[in-house]
DNA sequence: CTAACTAAACCTA
DNA sequence: TAGGTTTAGTTAG
């Protein structure tokens, strides 16, 4: 497992990761330094104590092309962040949620009730909002891109970050 | 185990 | 458009 802060247009990101794929990935911070301490609470016991990180290396993980994407999709360029997942942080909903997320490509939408849909819980779109909200691993999994059927929904980041992101996607709301 | 939360959706008027 | 009601899952006690 690793960590990295890698700098974009935007600002500097902090992510980690671990032998079965990324752990966190943080929005762009003006400085540095608040990238670093942006990643302070996910190097603690939640980090370090996963037991996929002990027990499966996993394929060997090099930060390098997903520098380069996020550099493009901070250039206005619609890029593909498939990148593999630490999927053991969450809880079998969240999973199955954040999972259908994954796969919602640039530049689309889906909405809370949509979502809940799909993954078998046709009225909870409330605690898909609340799963959603469990992401750590943004733009990979792209939450921002799950909204309200009448607006924008929310955002743990702050909403005007969310509006920022969707509009990078030509996304008006 | 219950109760209190939500990043929602629906219904009525 | 505004308001109250219904809703499923997570989290705190």
């Amino acid at each position: 497992m690793g960590k990295t802060v890698i700098e974009t247009r935007a600002g500097y990101m902090g992510l980690g990761w671990t032998g079965s794929g990324l752990a966190f990935l943080n929005l762009p911070a003006p400085t540095l330094y608040e990238a670093e301490m942006e990643m302070k609470p996910y190097l603690g016991n939640r980090f370090k104590g996963v037991t996929s990180v002990k027990e499966a290396p996993g394929p060997y993980f090099s930060p390098e092309p997903l520098e380069r994407e996020l550099k493009a999709y901070f250039e206005g360029k619609p890029v593909d962040l498939s990148f593999p997942v630490d999927w053991s942080f969450y809880t079998d909903f969240q999973r199955r949620v954040l999972q259908r997320v994954y796969s919602i490509p640039w530049g689309e939408v889906l909405s809370y009730g949509q979502v809940g849909m799909e993954v078998g819980s046709p009225r909870g779109a409330r605690a898909v909002g609340g799963a959603v909200g469990s992401n750590r691993v943004l733009l990979i999994i792209p939450c921002h891109r799950v909204i309200a059927h009448n607006g924008i929904g929310g955002f743990g980041g702050g909403l005007e970050r969310k509006r920022m992101l969707l509009g990078i996607e030509g996304i008006k709301i």
